[in-house]
DNA sequence: TCGAAGTCAATATG
DNA sequence: CATATTGACTTCGA
């Protein structure tokens, strides 16, 4: 008993638990924190840089009826959850103090993670990341992941949306295409329905590309502004607009979204399942990173749900999978990036 | 108690 | 080496 007892809680346990799931306690360790860690520091770059910190904080928040602990999340689950409420706060300071502070009430076994967050927070509070600078940003992964910049100085250099990576993303998407307006499903609300679907893609593209394109606060001023303005209304944060829409649109075809707690949102898994693949690809991130750091789940349930994603409807716990594959499609590409880096570091 | 959903680790395959 | 498949296990809801 006890061995498999050990094994199982022990040696895997990581899973976070998600919302319902509740498997906490597996191994895992720990350097998932590290992600939100880096994260957080990254936003409070941002914020810093661009004032709107809080706002763009608030974005998450508020898109974040999910994302709170998901957006990190992955070993400690319940605790990170305590967590990333005391982030909230911390997010409009990043004093690394505070965070290690944070972090440290964690069972922390793991030393390493420290490191690496801290090196982050000062690169941001200095200002030296700058996250907008595209540049460094590329520079910072190249060095850590030498492949993954790889595509994307070519797609960086094309602004047009269709150059490079959106040329790709088309074409996955349309083979999608069949199936979104055509939606013999029932893709009516789903997430990324019919031509809206690439509308979204190329908001997320241009994201990136003016990210880049535009040099530093360009990049910045949008996400910021895409998550700031309304915090009025808890619809349409994430970033971009392609959110609010679908957002609307589920709320209203969710109808419970409750208040809040509750995000609606639904998403369409086949096609979050394409463009996965399709981003993994282009960037040559092999499933098994993408699994572990992004989803904390591993390599094989990866491979399952992008060949045989199920439909919203029919997922339970899992859409918590599917949540955090969207939301990572929907970050910016430096983001993304660098929380494949720190959750591996 | 049973079945479904989700995962994982191991293993097979390319 | 990366991805696909599979068997076993856990959790959850009837």
């Amino acid at each position: 008993m006890e061995n498999i007892g050990n094994l199982h809680g022990v040696s895997h346990g990581h899973q976070t638990s998600d919302l319902m799931n509740s498997q906490h306690a597996r191994q895992s360790s720990s350097h998932r924190n590290l992600v939100s860690h880096g994260r957080s520091a990254m936003v409070s770059s941002m914020a810093s840089i661009l004032e709107g910190a809080g706002d763009y904080r608030t974005d998450h928040s508020l898109s974040g009826p999910l994302h709170p602990a998901m957006t990190m999340s992955c070993d400690s689950g319940m605790s990170l959850s305590s967590t990333y409420t005391t982030l909230t706060p911390l997010q409009h300071l990043p004093p690394i103090s505070t965070v290690s502070d944070k972090f440290h009430h964690h069972p922390h076994p793991h030393a390493h993670h420290h490191p690496a967050h801290q090196r982050l927070s000062s690169g941001n509070v200095s200002g030296s990341f700058t996250l907008m600078r595209d540049d460094r940003s590329l520079a910072s992964m190249s060095n850590l992941y030498g492949h993954y910049p790889k595509d994307m100085s070519g797609m960086g250099q094309s602004l047009s949306p269709l150059s490079n990576g959106l040329g790709s993303l088309h074409n996955s998407q349309q083979s999608l295409g069949a199936y979104g307006p055509g939606a013999h499903l029932s893709n009516d609300k789903m997430l990324s329905s019919g031509g809206f679907e690439s509308h979204a893609a190329m908001l997320s593209r241009n994201e990136e590309h003016m990210a880049r394109g535009l040099g530093g606060h360009g990049n910045g001023l949008m996400t910021s502004l895409n998550g700031m303005h309304h915090h009025s209304h808890p619809h349409s944060q994430a970033n971009g607009a392609m959110l609010s829409v679908d957002r609307d649109r589920q709320t209203v075809g969710g109808g419970q979204g409750g208040a809040g707690s509750g995000q609606v949102e639904e998403i369409n898994t086949k096609e979050v399942a394409q463009r996965i693949t399709a981003e993994l690809k282009r960037y040559s991130i092999p499933q098994a990173i993408f699994a572990q750091r992004i989803l904390c789940r591993s390599q094989g349930t990866l491979s399952d749900l992008l060949r045989n994603p199920k439909p919203w409807s029919k997922l339970k716990s899992g859409r918590e999978t599917f949540r955090r594959m969207w939301k990572w499609l929907q970050e910016p590409e430096f983001q993304r990036m660098s929380a494949l880096r720190l959750a591996g570091e």
